[in-house]
RNA sequence: GUGGGUGUAGCUCAACGGCAGAGCGCCACACUGUGGAUGUGGAUGUUGUGGGUUCGAAACCCAUCACCCACC
């Protein structure tokens, strides 16, 4: 049995508001700022256990939803749970499946008491509510495992009123359901770009104790300003103690704008999707790796890059990887995206325990090309003047 | 050698006397608590070639070239 000193959080040093620590988990420490590749379904997407180890993973991010529906969170417990499942000795996070009820199934009705939906597989009608959220979680075995909460749309008040008042009622019945020691529930902050509705979430769910809390319904259509914001003001009432995830973020800017704002943790489908979409993350901007100007590009996706694709391949043969459908493409970029931002949050806990991670920051996003979304250089000069 | 058929975008084909189009491919863009999905935008033609008929030809006529099939 594990002590409760298993999930305590080492708050090393901070600069500014970002900060460097070290979570303890039963499957070891987690190494703050971080970020947690996603694997859905028990799988990081193209990549082995092994290449996570090689990229420097610490966390990986598994799914409740998806393994209920498939293979069943019986079968996972069956086989060892989760860890020995998917052969990941290091700590693993599975989401409630609060936000795949509302992103991925087909058609659910929400009480006070839980979701009822079908799922995005079969049609099959089921039924998640606090208590059962927490049972298939302790079932499946995870390290770090999220209360369960209703993601609404950001813009909409009343909506989020209502929502709100469901994520407090169901963050209480999730701490009640909760048996397992070896286990740390996170509490989920809710509320849209709704600033007092940011500020009472946060202190009402700073208020129940969990040893960690997460900060949910952001980047789902809101503006890098907004979302930028309304970290700032969650941060600000959370308490330092404890880590703070940001959850389904983000991209490069995304995390050095969130580690600026005291978050510690991130996760993001976004280096595994674009990945899969032929696109390349690198600490200068984007490159789509489709692009016929790689055509015969001698040069690696990022000559700076120390990551085993940028060792040993051009952009040339990648382009014919990805053209041809081949399926190594989606490994290969997989590793450069998430070594890329594995990196970014290394150099950053490095800059913070050095004092100098506003210099680092700017340097960063100065150096970042940004295509399309004039909002991010808002973001920017926000944190910026601050 | 004789007879028949087919030539339209990179590919497969529509349009059959009235603004030359589709699918795929190609060129780009998007993707944030994962549907290896999807969506959005864009470029591309001396209609094999040369002549003729017609107000107007990818289409009808003649010649020619290429390819395919059948028969000597």
């Amino acid at each position: 049995m594990t002590s409760p000193e298993a999930f305590q959080f080492d708050l090393l040093t901070t600069d500014g508001n970002a900060r460097a620590g070290l979570f303890h988990t039963p499957h070891g420490e987690i190494p703050t700022p971080i970020f947690a590749p996603v694997g859905t379904q028990a799988t990081v997407k193209a990549v082995s256990p092994a290449q996570l180890e090689e990229i420097g993973a610490s966390l990986v991010l598994s799914n409740t939803y998806h393994l209920y529906l498939r293979p069943g969170a019986d079968l996972v417990a069956e086989m060892g749970g989760l860890h020995q499942f998917m052969q990941w000795p290091h700590p693993i996070l599975t989401d409630s499946g609060g936000f795949q009820v509302f992103s991925l199934a087909d058609t659910r009705k929400i009480d006070d008491d839980g979701v009822t939906f079908k799922s995005h597989i079969d049609g099959s009608t089921h039924r998640f509510t606090p208590k059962t959220a927490v049972a298939i979680q302790e079932n499946l075995g995870a390290d770090i495992i999220m209360a369960f909460d209703e993601c609404a749309p950001p813009y909409d008040r009343a909506y989020n009123e209502r929502a709100l008042a469901r994520t407090h009622a169901w963050a209480e019945r999730c701490l009640q359901a909760k048996t397992r020691p070896d286990q740390a529930l996170f509490g989920i902050v809710q509320g849209g770009i709704f600033p007092d509705l940011r500020v009472k979430s946060a202190e009402y769910i700073a208020s129940l104790g969990f040893p960690g809390h997460a900060i949910g319904g952001l980047s789902v259509g809101e503006t890098k300003a907004e979302m930028n914001a309304t970290i700032e003001i969650v941060n600000a009432v959370l308490p330092q103690n404890k880590p703070r995830y940001l959850m389904g973020v983000g991209s490069p800017e995304d995390l050095i704008n969130g580690i600026r704002r005291g978050i510690d943790i991130f996760d993001c489908v976004l280096p595994t999707r674009l990945a899969r979409h032929q696109a390349a993350m690198t600490f200068s901007g984007r490159i789509n790796l489709m692009n016929a100007s790689n055509a015969h590009d001698q040069r690696p996706i990022d000559e700076n890059c120390q990551c085993y694709t940028c060792q040993h391949f051009t952009r040339a043969y990648l382009r014919h990887l990805v053209v041809a459908k081949e399926m190594l493409a989606a490994t290969l970029i997989s590793i450069h995206n998430l070594f890329t931002l594995l990196e970014i949050a290394r150099r950053s806990r490095i800059a913070i325990l050095n004092g100098c991670f506003d210099q680092f920051a700017d340097d960063f996003l100065a150096n970042y090309h940004r295509s399309s979304d004039s909002s991010t250089s808002d973001a920017l000069s926000n944190g910026v003047d601050q």
